[in-house]
DNA sequence: CGCCGCCTTGACTCCCTTCAATGCGAGTGG
DNA sequence: CCACTCGCATTGAAGGGAGTCAAGGCGGCG
């Protein structure tokens, strides 16, 4: 469907994760699966069995926590290449949802931990993969503590935009429900933002979905917390 | 000096990180080195080249980010055992701090990812880290995202708590501006959530660096998000 | 004692949320 | 083709939670 995240991998950019061809020289593709999922469907919930760990063959897949009161907070979106559902317990830390019709391949969770222990280039690999999976999430908690909505947003767009390699009619795979509850704001909030960032033809908008940056640098300075922090209203 | 921390590892909880006698096995202590830091030094600083990275072996280390105007997040607190200082790029994505006076296990950075590759059981502890650090920053994105200033302080007590292994006289090693930092506040507002969960009797505190909690189950009533939100003021 | 750093409290402001209404595009059926 | 509907997105008005600014309070130490 969507290209979306897919030039991040072929560029090289966070987001390559360990390949699929690695995995299978090591023996592991026989005891894999694959599975379709619809867009909005449910792969896991949180607090579940996790006997598989999964990888995004296409598709964008969602992982989040509910609160009691039924508010979200989205962890990560995953693209194509991308490894999830994993973690040190044999449980599910998230919930996971298809954001778009997906296919995933499934990786037995005990075959997998032991066959990329074994091999000290799986290891490596999948080591590095934890670290900058660990560095994003470490961004995103400058973010969610000490960020305005409007810087908030804006590293979202570059984000985007870096992703799909394109200041050009970037795609929103999720909706603003979804980025609202990744950014830690309301979709009032989010939807205010990006009318402010149009209002100031740093960003415009073809339609809901689509987005350009005809001013990179602005976008940025917004981003980078410019002095003036630049809230919103 | 004091044992904060300490608890969580002889009881096994999340913080017991790859151990040492683990990594002497490998061969890893001789390339090691000990270096002392005092309370309020500087360990590296963001940006710059990262040689090595480190195990605490006594005393507290913060690891943190500065924006352009000088707020920060604090990413993490590290108690004896657990490593710190690494990511899958040789450069320091934080700065460290010693909170307490340090003693702190040095590992040249590529000789130990090096080793920890090697030995399966080795990286499958390390994996195990790595996914339980994860966790942990992933817990606090729900923190920083979606919860009241009363329920973020109510989970860092709690978190405290369990950690020393004692609901009476825990200990904060950290500062108040570290706590705010910590958990995307104000300094102004963590006092005020204090004295708010001391007026309704639900901790008690001999001294503004101890605290005991009377009422656990009230705490985690109002940590776990609580119908009401129990907003401050 | 008096200084100094850290902590606490108060008053006011403001960004974001909440609540509510409206807009808009896609799909459907008459 | 158009009326209708439904989900999602946008905009407006009002209120509240946490930030900001400012003034003490408290304990440790020379």
């Amino acid at each position: 469907m969507s290209a979306l995240f897919e030039p991040s991998l072929s560029a090289g950019l966070p987001g390559a994760d360990v390949l699929a061809a690695d995995l299978d020289d090591a023996g592991l593709a026989a005891t894999a699966c694959v599975k379709r999922i619809k867009a909005g469907e449910t792969l896991y919930v949180e607090g579940e069995a996790a006997p598989y760990c999964y990888q995004v063959v296409s598709g964008v897949v969602k992982e989040y926590n509910t609160l009691e009161d039924g508010r979200r907070q989205v962890a990560d979106f995953y693209g194509v290449g991308e490894l999830f559902g994993i973690s040190e317990v044999a449980e599910q830390l998230h919930t996971a949802e298809a954001i778009t019709n997906c296919v995933v391949r499934c990786y037995p969770r005990d075959a997998f931990i032991r066959t990329i222990a074994r091999s000290p280039r799986l290891s490596r690999h999948f080591l590095n993969t934890l670290m900058s999976r660990l560095h994003r999430a470490r961004e995103r908690m400058v973010m969610l503590g000490r960020m305005s909505a409007l810087q908030r947003i804006s590293v979202f767009l570059i984000r985007l935009s870096k992703e799909q390699a394109t200041r050009e009619d970037v795609h929103f795979a999720m909706n603003r429900q979804d980025i609202a509850d990744h950014l830690g704001l309301t979709i009032e909030t989010v939807c205010r933002a990006l009318t402010d960032l149009k209002k100031r033809g740093v960003i415009t908008m073809k339609s809901a979905r689509y987005f350009s940056i005809p001013k990179l640098h602005a976008l940025e300075h917004i981003a980078g917390g410019a002095q003036n922090p630049n809230r919103l209203h």
